[in-house]
RNA sequence: CGGGGCGUAGCGCAGCCCGGUUAGCGCACCUGGUUUGGGACCAGGGGGUCGGAGGUUCGAAUCCUCUCGCCCCGACCA
């Protein structure tokens, strides 16, 4: 393990890629834009997804799963779902390989072709509602709560880890409704549910808005996001919730019968958050030493290190002391390695990111003392054995909170209201992050603007109110303020 | 798909311009010893089809041609 990264005001990207590889998050894999998902980062993945699905089920959702192959036909179906996938599918042409006759290897049999191709899903809404129609037939069956956890397929052109790659794994929770109303307070609840994980969860603080027509998924009426800001002053969509209207049902055709008797069209909602989950933790929260990751979605969240090396008096202390943390429902591992040194150990640890690490030495024990270092601000101080457990227990709360508060204070010094252009173009350019400004409500305007400057309009905020403005671009008249930024 | 860069030990690199013993260095690894409160030190050791294929040459990591792959920046996107 290399003792370096790169700082992050010295490359940004560079730090990030860093971080992945060095705290052993994730390897590049021999297939290109394809992660290997390594112990770590995938530990926080589980935490998260452990999390979710308890929020989902505890909303009355339930979880079920759908096929990796969607007939071809089927993404054809609803014309602008078409538009937003077709550049990206993966397409399955043949089912069988051969020994390659002119020599080494195997080839694709020729007359395996398949009559119709197969995609390899990047997103389930068709397959699903195509099952819908079957599962639909009253009222009495709706509404329909359904998640799958999933891996999706999307032929990017250019990846990175965790923020990006061809294969992620995500959540897609697909409903059908027999009113309108009900499905798009599904899709809030939802969008809810997202906000509250990203900030109680993962300690990143999010903008609830909605997406503009340009911005939003294709086959939608209206779409939830929820936007992060990440420590270079890019934003990172981090969660959508889709209220899709009648048009899946239309396309699929999936009707219900209401209490008179009368056939409907059912209302829709989708909504799916991915392991992209965790390129915005790595980079809410991480600095130049490494990883850092919140108590509670930290797979350890504190690590017991003997110092200088295990003895069996020491070691019987690090055992009493994880006994009773474990007690208390606390992750907790005690380093037993006895070839390397604590400062090796100690670089390592801030490396991965554990919240909290207790350091035991004969000489801090003589007095009845433990070293408790935390992640979040590197303090260290000496405690007590005798109150050691509640210690640990309070700090990572505290360290929770820190971190949220921090990412929030970082979050809100970067929302910049501007009102006219050069202004708008001056923050998005030097001081990045969110620019509030008034928007006239076109596309054309939303172009234009990440044409002269690459920002693109994030969401619209729920909680922001009416004001009567010009359009910082076009002068035109604007009721109400958006966040536009640069975007991961 | 454009513009840059790079493929030499597990990782990071030097050597290449100007061809010439047995291809080198740091980290990691193995053995032994001394160490041990913030990334230990000494000694010894193992590990390489120099991305691949052709060519030039008495001789190629080095020169030429082709090819494959990766990274960074942009267009596209969660």
């Amino acid at each position: 393990m290399a003792k370096e990264i790169t700082k992050r005001e010295d490359n940004y990207s560079q730090w990030y890629n860093d971080i992945v590889k060095k705290a052993g998050l994730a390897d590049n894999s021999a297939v290109r834009g394809c992660m290997v998902i390594k112990p770590l980062g995938f530990g926080i993945w589980e935490n998260m997804k452990a999390q979710l699905d308890k929020m989902f089920k505890e909303t009355g959702h339930v979880n079920a799963y759908f096929p990796l192959f969607i007939p071809k036909s089927f993404l054809s179906k609803e014309a602008k779902h078409v538009e937003g996938f077709a550049k990206e599918c993966a397409v399955i042409t043949h089912h069988r390989l051969m020994n390659n006759p002119d020599g080494e290897g195997v080839v694709v049999d020729p007359t395996s072709k398949l009559d119709e191709e197969l995609i390899v899903r990047p997103t389930s809404e068709t397959i699903i509602w195509n099952t819908y129609r079957d599962w639909i037939q009253s009222y009495r069956d709706l509404p329909l709560l359904i998640n799958q956890w999933a891996n999706v397929v999307r032929w990017e052109m250019r990846t990175r880890p965790f923020l990006r790659t061809t294969e992620f794994l995500w959540q897609e929770g697909h409903t059908a409704h027999a009113t309108k109303e009900e499905a798009i307070t599904e899709a809030e609840l939802i969008h809810e549910v997202y906000a509250k994980f990203a900030e109680e969860y993962m300690a990143m603080p999010v903008i609830k808005g909605y997406k503009s027509e340009n911005e939003r998924f294709a086959g939608a009426d209206n779409t939830f996001t929820i936007e992060a800001l990440m420590q270079d002053g890019k934003a990172l969509q981090a969660g959508t919730s889709h209220f899709l209207g009648q048009n899946f049902a239309k396309a699929f055709d999936v009707k219900y019968s209401d209490s008179n008797n009368k056939e409907e069209y059912v209302w829709a909602t989708s909504w799916g958050v991915s392991t992209r989950l965790v390129g915005g933790l790595i980079m809410t929260h991480s600095d130049d030493a490494g990883l850092v990751i919140p108590p509670r979605l930290a797979p350890t969240q504190v690590v017991i290190v003997p110092i200088p090396k295990p003895s069996e008096e020491i070691m019987k202390v690090a055992d009493d002391i994880a006994a009773k943390l474990k007690d208390r429902g606390i992750r907790v591992k005690v380093d037993t390695d006895d070839k390397k040194r604590p400062g090796f150990k100690f670089a390592q640890y801030e490396m991965e990111g554990v919240p909290v690490r207790i350091g035991i030495g004969m000489r801090d024990l003589a007095n009845n003392l433990v070293e408790v270092a935390r992640r979040d601000t590197k303090e260290k101080e000496s405690i007590s054995l005798d109150s050691i457990d509640q210690h640990i227990d309070d700090l990572l709360i505290n360290i929770q909170n820190n971190l949220f508060e921090r990412a929030k204070k970082y979050r809100d010094d970067h929302i910049t209201e501007v009102d006219n252009f050069d202004d708008f173009k001056k923050v998005i350019e030097e001081k990045g992050g969110f620019v509030k400004c008034h928007w006239d409500g076109t596309v054309e305007t939303e172009l234009k603007i990440k044409e002269l400057t690459k920002a693109t309009l994030r969401c619209i905020p729920n909680d922001e109110k009416e004001s009567e403005g010009k359009c910082v671009y076009s002068g035109n008249p604007s009721n109400k303020k958006v966040l536009f930024a640069k975007a991961y």
